[in-house]
DNA sequence: TACTTCATTGCAAACCTTTGCAGCACGACG
DNA sequence: CGTCGTGCTGCAAAGGTTTGCAATGAAGTA
């Protein structure tokens, strides 16, 4: 892993030369005030003069600081973006979103990986609170009280996290659990195994209500395993338990799990969907990209950061930071709403679902054991999955 | 994908009230130049003061603000890490690796994505400018002589693409490409195709002439597909064009294009590797997961985030930007020393390479066209690959 | 002509912090 | 007792920009 070569030279390349507002002052023949205003309010500026200044800033080569103008107006035009791990697919749509979003509004997005830790999210906080105008903070491990407490120091949006009296966007994961609870159960699948991801995680907490609940009304039993790592080899690494537990169904917390579960349980000798059933949750590209592919609870991660950047940027726009006038702000308490936005997931059944042992045989077919792989859940079951699919 | 459901709620929560230097050098009965190096120089403050400044920090909630304080230090503590697909799974390994080394010394990261679009890329190094200490563009899309000129305005660190005049970090992707053509040659294939990835890229232009010399010399035969984009679709784009083309193997741009040309070729019912075989280039956790497994040149992302993040703060520390004193600069041209590093690849051999037309049979199989499914390149054939496990 | 209005520009304070320099007190040394 | 060094602290300028206010001059109105 060593280097293989370095070559050095030197050079006498010039330095950067911070060319500021002065220097365009001077060079256009006006105040600094006016080359401000240039840029900053064009319409209050002699259109001879304006066109004057733009060339000469032009010439020089400058570019408006934006720090020192951040230090005055307090807004950064800057914003930023918080993720558990960005080496997990599922953010990547969200992170391009908001980003594209943004930059209609003339904000940029700067985006920092916290590595699933919440030391690293408290800090990254800190160290951007006033070098962004918001923070949106996505899937968060930390606590709800310490959220709370940080969005004192910087406006915050939460992602997959529902925190009373904070701006949140969230996705439909009960649904998409009951969802697949029904559609495994229909599939006569009446021992399933749900695979908890991240402790700390909200949607984590929510799965396993919903999926709990789903279960006892159709009648199913649901064993929960974890918590465990939201990756690949956290998949992979239960698959020995999964086997051992005896169900027929697994429910995972996201894609990649499932598919490093399906990976897993492939090397124990133990085929998916022919013995055991899997779902993931995310609908990352890679879901159909192997083999089987991967039935899955779609999320709709793209709209989600679009959302959360329209809701940090209106409560940012309403209330001014680091108004101008000495330390008032105590006094009167900003009125601030704070709305909750919850987004639909969507069932996509793929191969890595099939028929269970109590499936009614759907046609004539060789063993209830299932069909041949890469077929779907057959037309002939419903996937209403109110129980009555089961009898038995 | 509308959202199901929306809550509002209106609370008097305080703002954000912002406590600088002077609320804390009141409450301490001291001067804000005791209170700042309470901070940025503890060793000059009396221990008793400096606790008692600090508790009072501590109990207002005072944060320097790092904008003022890039202000007058000229360094912002904070590294731009520019990036053309966080979606393209090769760059998080990339990013998490600069982020940890960066942390080590004390800065912060901030990634931005381009999508691929060199003028997303030069308006991202303008509004990063003045914001950090120095950017760090990986894989750029903008042509040379832009990106000498930008490395006037902020210290520029370049990964993937080799710029005279700039420190650099590469890969050696020629010796990559230079190993699978061999080891393709090696296991009998005599007609090989490259798919080119973006034209733009450097990577591309030094796989296209490495991967012909290594062909002319070994006797084969190499075709180029291309340019395409450097994503899944990009591959199964080509996979009709690939079959027609009638060559045996293939070697892809990235692992990306080789995974998703593998799909379009399995819906083309052509089957990987017993009738054509894929090479890949990056070693993304994904080439373990698909089916077959992937063959592939692996680049050692992590360590090129770690050595560009060297590079830039070694060049940053040695020429403080944004000195005091009035508006010298231009006369000294500053002696500033520029380092390249070269980074091997290593040839990792996996399932989606077999024998090809021309391959002497290892042991008594079936017939040439190769082993059944999951059966990794055969320990009889050399991997050597210089082109002597050929004869015919 | 005198007065108002308007557009344009300059002035200077302010944003929050760092830092060179000077001042102060105190102990030590000659 | 005078001088010096040392440890700590305060003063004020500086960094690049925005912006309320005032000043200027010209045009319009009565």
């Amino acid at each position: 892993m060593g280097h293989t070569h370095v070559t050095t030279t030197t050079s006498d390349e010039g330095a950067a030369v911070p060319v500021t507002i002065r220097d365009v002052a001077r060079a256009s023949g006006v105040h600094i005030s006016t080359v401000s205003r240039t840029f900053s309010a064009p319409h209050l500026v002699n259109p001879e003069t304006r066109v004057r200044v733009l060339a000469c800033a032009e010439d020089l080569g400058y570019r408006p600081n934006r720090a020192a103008r951040a230090l005055i107006t307090g807004r950064t035009h800057n914003i930023g973006l918080i993720i558990a791990d960005i080496a997990n697919p599922f953010f990547p749509p969200l992170i391009k979103a908001a980003e594209s979003q943004a930059r209609h509004r003339d904000y940029h997005v700067f985006v920092a990986d916290t590595n699933e830790d919440p030391t690293a999210e408290e800090e990254l906080v800190h160290a951007l609170a006033k070098q962004v105008d918001g923070v949106l903070l996505c899937s968060p491990r930390m606590s709800n009280s310490l959220i709370e407490q940080l969005s004192r120091e910087v406006p915050l949006v939460v992602v997959n996290r529902q925190v009373t009296g904070l701006p949140c966007v969230l996705m439909d994961v009960g649904q998409g659990a009951r969802s697949a609870i029904e559609h495994l159960v229909g599939l006569g699948h009446r021992s399933i195994a749900l695979l908890g991801g991240p402790r700390s995680s909200w949607t984590n907490r929510e799965m396993r209500r919903a999926a709990g609940a789903a279960a006892r009304a159709a009648g199913a039993e649901l064993t929960v395993l974890g918590p465990n790592a939201p990756t690949e080899v956290g998949g992979s690494a239960v698959a020995e338990q999964v086997r051992r537990s005896g169900v027929s169904a697994v429910l995972a917390y996201n894609d990649l799990m499932a598919i490093g579960l399906i990976e897993g349980l492939d090397a124990l000798g133990v085929r998916v969907p022919q013995e055991v059933s899997v779902v993931g949750v995310d609908d990352i590209t890679l879901s159909r990209l192997t083999r089987p592919k991967l039935t899955t609870v779609a999320t709709p991660t793209g709209a989600a950061g679009r959302t959360a950047v329209d809701m940090l940027l209106q409560q940012d726009i309403e209330s001014p930071r680091g108004a101008r006038g000495s330390g008032a702000g105590t006094a009167l308490g900003v009125r601030r709403t704070t709305a909750q936005v919850m987004l639909q997931t969507d069932l996509v059944i793929r191969d890595s679902t099939g028929p269970g042992p109590y499936a009614r045989p759907a046609r004539p077919l060789a063993a209830p054991r299932g069909p041949g792989p890469h077929c779907p859940a057959g037309p002939g079951i419903p996937t209403t999955a109110t129980g009555d699919a089961v009898a038995s």
